[in-house]
DNA sequence: CCCCCCCC
């Protein structure tokens, strides 16, 4: 295998004691033309020194590094993530003859090396040369590019060699005289190995204060998160390998402005502000407004907590800096990814969605007592789309209060939690944020389309609740259930609705004669003289009507169960009235069959009532068919995957 | 350094 190097063979290896009293290598790398002695190993990377496998004259693909500029003004380079790509025997030596590389040493020709102050549409548009065009990062490392060149086509001016005998002795890196001390970075660049920097972000959830106290102390503290606009790590490491791995390492903070430029895309980060620093700063931050942020700590975020896409967290502290910032336009108003209300169906419980809606019906606050005993109030909301769909959202405590759902003014929630509750609904948390009438772009598609339309539809819910239901709630049950929670065995009889389908049904004794009279179905007693007599209004009639009386087998997933369906539910099972049916019966035997033939192997949404009753000293439980309902194929399959996540656990 | 996220 033919080897070009971008990045870098190792030249030298040199064993430093960290801070945690582990080793701490510090390695000269070279890319043939220049060496560079600052690269410093993360501590995680250990391994690779200590078994031989990063070797002098190795040769290494960095996968991701953090520099970082001290405070004499050098820059390190701290590897993070890296492989050994060919091994020192494989490579037989130094590659070249490398130079110190020396950042006074002229960054020349900004033509070939990206100028912060020139925006960068694209890749290509902004990549230093065409061979660097088709260089990919999965690719780097094996085939780099910047190797290839000769040194007279380098497009830097490189101080004569010196030194190279001695590697480690490479000249300082100055200050540059022109660098500021801490640069605007996009949030995504943030990360625990880096502390001089400063985000200019947008405040777009704000908590109250709150006070804590537990064995380790007590204090109050509040937190908020704010948005940038940033760019993902994934496209600035493929920019620091494209433009930046062979020449200009040193260049402090290179590249971050062109990706920004390039990539648009947000970054958002959890802030928190503790004691002294609630005190400092609660007041000063508004939602909504711009601030650099500055000389805070980073931590790894807490995702049991924390739902924003940062891998990290901050926490302010004494030397922390806030300071509003006029210069607002570039800074995104909001990082939300709504989804539509109609797609909520196939999110999974528990995941944490923005969603934007017509208030189309805001219900009164009211007043609960938690689990824990805490008084807090909330209100529902009935948020509708575009979709024709809608969907029940909780506020909570104050956001409840507030609500002024007059007009029908258009919601958007940040963060909401999806609950099966009711099928789907929602549930505002304390990192939500809720934004009435926004000022975006979704808020006035909305507002227009239910002005002129959308009033009028009839919107179908995803929450079923007792007023959507005609009083009964879903009890949604699976057929194990009834058996295993021994339902119906108590005083009262207990309901309960499950999704199945019909494996039987016995046709024999499906209709009985039935007294003619108004409202009574008691079943009459064929006198076998033409006339039939009905015990309860004590006389004899010429006639009869027909009534079901069906005993159905339901069956789902798990199991069975016999169920019983008097007339209007067995005749919405069997798609036949009663009287039809037994005259059907007299008339046609095969059409009657084929009557249950047809009705067999059907799923249905059964509402049902289960009762444990006794006959001579046995017991059974005993369920009653109240109302058959149809299923749609999504509704099944939202229930049989619930049905599945459930018995899984 | 917190971490409450609720109710039917």
């Amino acid at each position: 295998m033919t080897i070009t190097l971008t990045q870098g063979a190792i030249e030298n290896i040199r064993q430093m004691t960290s801070n945690t009293g582990l080793p701490r290598y510090r390695l000269m790398m070279s890319d043939g033309q220049h060496v560079l002695s600052s690269f410093l190993l993360t501590t995680q990377l250990n391994h690779l020194p200590e078994q031989n496998l990063l070797v002098q004259n190795c040769i290494c693909m960095l996968k991701k590094v953090v520099t970082s500029t001290l405070s004499d003004g050098r820059t390190a380079v701290t590897v993070m993530d890296m492989d050994v790509v060919q091994s020192a025997e494989e490579t037989g030596g130094k590659i070249g003859n490398p130079v110190p590389y020396n950042k006074d040493g002229k960054m020349s020709s900004p033509a070939k090396v990206p100028s912060t102050s020139e925006p960068a549409s694209s890749p290509s548009a902004a990549a230093p040369g065409p061979s660097y065009r088709s260089t990919s990062f999965s690719k780097l490392g094996t085939r780099g590019k910047a190797a290839e060149r000769s040194p007279a086509d380098s497009p830097m001016k490189v101080s004569p060699a010196k030194g190279t005998n001695s590697p480690m002795k490479v000249s300082p890196m100055k200050a540059s005289p022109t660098s500021s001390p801490a640069k605007v970075f996009p949030i995504s660049a943030l990360n625990p190995y880096q502390s001089k920097w400063t985000i200019r972000a947008r405040v777009t959830n704000k908590s109250n204060v709150r006070k804590w106290s537990n064995s380790r102390g007590e204090g109050k503290l509040f937190s908020f998160e704010v948005v940038d606009e940033s760019v993902s790590k994934e496209i600035f490491f493929f920019f620091f390998f494209c433009f930046m791995s062979a020449y200009c390492v040193a260049h402090d903070c290179f590249c971050f402005i062109h990706t920004m430029k390039y990539a648009g895309q947000q970054g958002e980060i959890k802030i928190t502000a503790f004691n002294d620093e609630v005190d400092k700063f609660f007041s000063l931050l508004e939602q909504g407004k711009v601030y650099y942020i500055s000389k805070a700590t980073l931590k790894a975020a807490n995702k049991q907590f924390n739902t924003l896409k940062n891998d990290y967290e901050m926490t302010l502290h004494t030397h922390s800096s806030i300071v509003p910032c006029d210069d607002t336009h570039s800074i995104p108003a909001m990082n939300c990814n709504f989804v539509p209300i109609e797609e909520l169906e196939n999110r999974d419980k528990d995941s944490i969605i923005d969603v934007i809606g017509i208030c189309k019906r805001a219900e009164d606050v009211s007043r609960i007592t938690t689990k824990t005993n805490r008084e807090v109030s909330k209100r529902a909301v009935h948020l509708v789309d575009t979709s024709g769909k809608e969907v029940i959202a909780t506020l909570w405590g104050e956001e409840a209060e507030k609500f002024d759902g007059s007009g029908q003014p258009v919601v958007a929630i940040k963060g909401a939690r999806l609950s099966d509750f009711g099928g789907r609904s929602l549930s505002a948390l304390f990192s939500s944020t809720i934004m009435v009438n926004p000022d975006i772009p979704d808020a006035f598609r909305l507002r227009a389309w239910y002005d002129r339309e959308g009033y009028a539809v009839n919107s179908q819910s995803l929450t079923e609740t007792r007023s959507s239901n005609s009083g009964s709630r879903m009890n949604w049950k699976t057929l194990s259930e009834i058996k295993n929670e021994n339902m119906g065995h108590g005083e009262k009889a207990e309901y309960f609705s499950c999704l199945a389908t019909v494996v039987f049904m016995r046709k024999e004794n499906c209709l009985y004669q039935a007294c003619p009279s108004a409202d009574c179905n008691k079943k009459v007693i064929d006198q076998h003289n033409g006339l039939y007599r009905c015990e309860k209004c004590n006389r004899e009639f010429s006639n009869f009507k027909y009534r079901f009386l069906l005993s159905a087998n339901l069956a789902d997933f798990g199991d069975n169960q016999w169920v019983t369906c008097f007339q209007e539910t067995a005749e919405v099972l069997l798609g036949h009235s009663a009287q039809a049916l037994g005259q059907l019966r007299e008339t046609d035997e095969a059409a009657f069959e084929q009557v249950f033939q047809n009705a067999n192997f059907r799923t249905h949404i059964f509402k049902n009532r289960v009762k444990l009753e006794t006959y001579h000293d046995e017991s059974r439980v005993k369920v009653t068919v109240m109302e058959v309902l149809p299923v749609d194929h999504r509704e099944y399959s939202r229930r049989l995957l619930s049905n599945i996540r459930r018995l899984a656990c």
